[in-house]
DNA sequence: TCCCAGGGAGGAT
DNA sequence: ATCCTCCATGGG
C-alpha cells in the first residue's frame, strides 16, 4: 500500500500448492471482466477495498513467481480490528478470484487442434474468471454496463458509490466509499440518479430494480439457490435486464458458471471462430456456448473474449 | 459530425 | 421468432 507501513498492517501469502492449478494475476484482473468496479493500481500492486462480514477491509496483492510456481503476496488493513478478518479474507479472494475453479481440467477437456478455443489457452494460461462478492453491487454494475464501455460504467459506478455509499476511513490515513444500500437508491427518483451518477437512460433501471429488493419482491440471495434456467427467467423480467446482462449476472454474481455473456467482441470471435462467418444471432450464440462447453461456458467467453481483443488489438498495429 | 461502447424496450413484420 | 428504431452519455 502506500508508503510507510501503518499500524495495523497484516499480511500473509496464498501459495500455489493450495490453489488448484496456474494463476496469473495480472492478467485475471486487467482482464475487467466482472460485475463490481476495477480494482486500483499503485506501484505495481493491485489494491481493493471491500466490506468483509461488515468491516471494511482494504487490501493489496502482489504475485511473485510463474503462472504455475507462484506465491501471492496479501498486506490488508482493516477499519476495526477484529480477529476472523484474515480468514474472511482469504475466503473472499477465493471467490473473488477464483480460486478453486480447477482450470486443469478446463485445459484438459478442450485441449485439442480441432477446438478453436485451445488457441487461446497459450498466452492467458492462468486466467481466472473473477466474481463479485456484493449480488446488488453485481447486478447494477451490470445493468450499467448495458450499451456502455467498461471504463464509463466504472466510472458511473464510482460515482454512485461517492454519492449515495458510506464513507469509510482507513487507519492508513486513506478513506473510500463503499457500495450504496439498495434502501439508500430505492429512495430516489430516476432524476436525482441521473443528475449525480450520469447514468442516462440506466437511472430508471437502476431505481426500479432497487425498489423491488428494498421492498422484498426480488431476492438476490435466493436466486443462488435456482438453477441456471430458472434464475434467468426472473432476472428476464427485471427492466433493463436482457439476456447479455442477466448472463453477466449469473455468471459475475450467481457464480453459474455455464452463463456465457454474448457482448459485441463474443458475438464477433464466435461467429468467426465457429460458424465460418455465418450469421448467427447473440442469443443464439449464448445458447451455443452453453450446450459447447456446459460448465465451461463462463470461461469459454472469458478466453475467447480476451484473444478476441488481443488479436483486434495486433491487427490494428500491423 | 459521426460512430461506438460488454444492449434493451417497445413496436412492427 | 426476427427485425427496426430509439434510447443518454462520453470518448475517439
Amino acid at each position: 500500500m502506500d508508503f510507510a507501513r501503518p499500524v495495523g498492517m497484516r499480511k500473509f501469502t496464498i501459495s500455489n500448492s493450495e490453489i488448484g492449478g496456474p494463476l496469473n494475476l495480472k492478467e485475471t484482473i486487467l482482464s475487467a471482466q466482472t460485475s463490481e468496479p476495477e480494482w486500483a493500481m499503485h506501484g505495481g500492486l493491485f489494491i481493493n477495498v471491500k466490506e468483509l462480514d461488515g468491516v471494511a477491509v482494504k487490501y493489496s496483492l502482489n504475485q511473485r513467481g510463474t503462472a504455475d510456481n507462484y506465491n501471492i503476496d496479501v498486506e490488508f488493513i482493516s477499519a476495526s480490528s477484529t480477529d476472523g478478518i484474515e480468514r474472511a479474507l482469504r475466503e473472499h479472494l477465493n471467490r473473488v478470484l477464483g480460486l478453486r475453479d480447477d482450470l486443469l481440467s478446463f485445459y484438459r477437456e478442450y485441449d485439442s487442434e480441432k477446438e478453436p478455443l485451445s488457441r487461446t489457452f497459450r498466452d492467458l494460461r492462468g486466467l481466472r474468471l473473477m466474481r463479485g462478492t456484493n449480488l446488488y453491487e453485481s447486478l447494477l454494475c451490470s445493468i450499467l454496463s448495458q450499451n456502455n464501455s467498461a471504463k464509463r460504467w466504472n466510472q458511473i459506478a464510482r460515482l454512485l458509490m461517492k454519492s449515495y455509499g458510506r464513507h469509510i476511513r482507513l487507519p492508513d490515513g486513506s478513506s473510500s466509499y463503499l457500495f450504496p444500500d439498495p434502501l439508500k437508491i430505492a429512495r430516489l427518483t430516476a432524476r436525482e440518479l441521473q443528475s449525480k451518477t450520469s447514468a442516462g437512460y440506466r437511472a430508471k433501471s437502476i431505481v426500479d430494480v432497487s425498489r423491488l429488493i428494498a421492498e422484498k419482491e426480488l431476492e438476490l440471495a435466493e436466486l443462488v439457490k435456482l438453477d441456471y434456467e430458472r434464475a434467468s427467467e426472473v432476472l428476464l423480467q427485471l427492466h433493463g435486464v436482457g439476456p447479455k446482462v442477466a448472463d453477466c449476472f449469473l455468471l459475475y454474481g450467481l457464480g453459474k458458471l455455464e452463463a456465457a455473456p454474448v457482448d459485441v467482441w463474443i458475438h464477433r470471435i464466435v461467429t468467426k471462430l465457429y460458424f465460418g462467418g455465418r450469421k448467427i444471432s447473440r442469443v443464439n450464440t449464448a445458447r451455443f456456448l452453453r450446450e459447447r462447453f456446459g460448465i465451461w461456458a463462463g470461461y469459454a467467453q472469458l478466453y475467447l473474449f480476451d484473444y478476441a481483443r488481443r488479436t483486434t488489438v495486433m491487427n490494428n498495429e500491423s
